[in-house]
RNA sequence: CGAGGCGUAGCGCAGUUGGUAGCGCGCGUGGUUUGGGACCAUGAGGUCGCAGGUUCGAUCCCUGUCGCCUCGACCA
């Protein structure tokens, strides 16, 4: 991508928000434009990045033989009547709608009505089971407060996944299975995230559990054991029979020991059980011909949340004050951004010209402009590596710099086209 | 919904004890610059959130309203 084409506009940094300082740059920097309260559009650069955390979910889950569906956002208000949670979540405000004069929509909180609409006459045999669909969609929720930027906002992007069984154990068995795809996204996404005991909620059903990322910008508090990796959202001690709850659930025999912490809820998943099989009416035949209710799972991650602390987890700093952020390999969307003086600009577009052939996404600097302006810059968008062609740059030669660290180096022209190829590839950072 | 705060140029903010507004950044033009957010010159841009009231006169005072933010209840 060339900064000539992307309708980028300088800006300089003012008075960023202490809480969320990199949210802030995003705003100011008008790559996320805020409409109203909990309401953003993305410029391309979150909208990508976002796309690349979207991949990263999609791959684990499709190894775990989960299968991507897509389930209607507008649904009609009668489903929501079915299962009984139409008035709950209108009394609640949560649920927003579109009234017409042809029938009245609910727009999609979540998805268990649906998803379990859709297995209805497609999953009617044991043979069937289990089934794991999921789908990442859009979902709208008119939050009586929205809060933090993209943390919790009216519509966001949510990965929800839904498993049908035949019985409990089968439910339990998907559960683990899941749970363990969960930490292996979070792992690949460079979010360090523990699973806590939480209250189930709205959700009904059995056990529920929170993947939570610690960080000081957190409006949850939990209580966890590094050693036992145990824990639990603080609510649940609100719970009638807690103690039990915990213990019998989760094996949590002293709540004394666990150390307080704040922490951003990612993730949360639920054993349901047969709660909506039951409420809706859709069964399944086992293999005595007798009608079963499913035991079902869901499952969630925000995605736009996800988005929103990777951003606040990346931001680099200089004097102590917040200059922009350093996208991690993993997921961001242009590994380099190419700077060069005038003498070499032409060198600048050999290289950039090399790499979009060989499909490594970077970003070529190519407007007027002095290099520390462009370095600026670089950090603003996030781009993980920048690579200046200047005075004291050989000719053949570039020199790098790896955002989040400092850490310089010079290449040879030829060798950085190898790294970038290496990266692409390994999704790793390159040896400095 | 309860408590608090804010709303003045694209952004960040001043200001007017009531006489219709300014700074920095950004933006346009010309020129000099170009290795860590350059400089000179010049210019454009505001019915001071909206509506009513008080007043000779309101951006300022009063009332209402809308929007946004923070704390609480709700949640990925």
């Amino acid at each position: 991508m060339r900064v000539s084409k992307m309708g980028m506009k300088n800006v300089k940094l003012s008075n960023l928000d202490e809480m969320y300082p990199a949210q802030d740059i995003l705003m100011q920097t008008y790559q996320v434009k805020q409409y109203g309260s909990g309401v953003y559009a993305y410029d391309n650069i979150p909208l990508k990045l976002q796309d690349n955390i979207e991949e990263v979910i999609k791959k684990h889950f499709n190894r775990a033989d989960c299968i991507e569906v897509q389930m209607p956002i507008i649904q009609q208000e009668e489903m929501w009547k079915r299962s009984g949670r139409f008035e709950k979540y209108i009394e609640e405000g949560v649920m927003m709608q579109s009234i017409t004069d042809k029938g009245n929509y609910c727009l999609a909180p979540t998805a268990e009505e649906a998803i379990i609409t859709f297995a209805e006459n497609r999953v009617t045999s044991h043979k069937q089971l289990p089934v794991v669909f999921y789908q990442i969609s859009p979902k709208f929720r008119n939050e009586i407060r929205n809060r933090g930027y993209l943390l919790r906002g009216k519509e966001f992007l949510m990965f929800d996944l839904y498993s049908f069984d035949k019985d409990e154990t089968g439910m339990m068995e998907t559960y683990k299975k899941i749970k363990e795809t969960y930490f292996k996204v979070f792992q690949e996404l460079g979010l360090d995230v523990v699973s806590v005991a939480a209250d189930n909620g709205s959700m009904g059903g059995k056990n529920s559990e929170e993947m939570m990322a610690i960080s000081p910008i957190g409006e949850d508090t939990i209580l966890f054991d590094e050693e036992t990796k145990q824990g639990l959202n603080v609510e649940v001690l609100e719970k009638e029979n807690a103690e039990e709850y915990l213990r019998e659930q989760y094996g949590i025999n002293d709540v004394k020991k666990l150390k307080e912490r704040k922490a951003v809820e990612l993730g949360h998943i639920f054993a349901l059980g047969t709660k909506y099989s039951d409420s809706m009416d859709i069964k399944y035949i086992d293999d005595a011909n007798n009608s079963k209710p499913f035991y079902m799972g869901c499952y969630g991650i925000g995605v736009s949340r996800v988005l929103g602390l990777i951003y606040e987890n990346n931001i680099i700093k200089e004097n102590d004050k917040v200059v922009g952020f350093s996208m991690p390999i993993s997921v961001t969307p242009y590994y380099l951004y190419l700077i060069s003086n005038d003498q070499k600009k032409e060198q600048a577009e050999k290289l950039y010209n090399e790499l979009q052939e060989k499909d490594v996404n970077i970003i070529i600097d190519d407007v007027k402009g002095s290099i520390g302006e462009k370095i600026r810059n670089a950090k603003i968008l996030g781009i993980p590596y920048i690579a200046i062609m200047g005075n004291n740059t050989e000719e053949g030669f570039v020199e790098i710099e790896r955002t989040k660290d400092g850490a310089k180096k010079t290449l040879t022209v030829e060798n950085l086209i190898e790294q970038m190829e290496k990266m692409k590839q390994t999704k790793k950072d390159i040896e400095m």
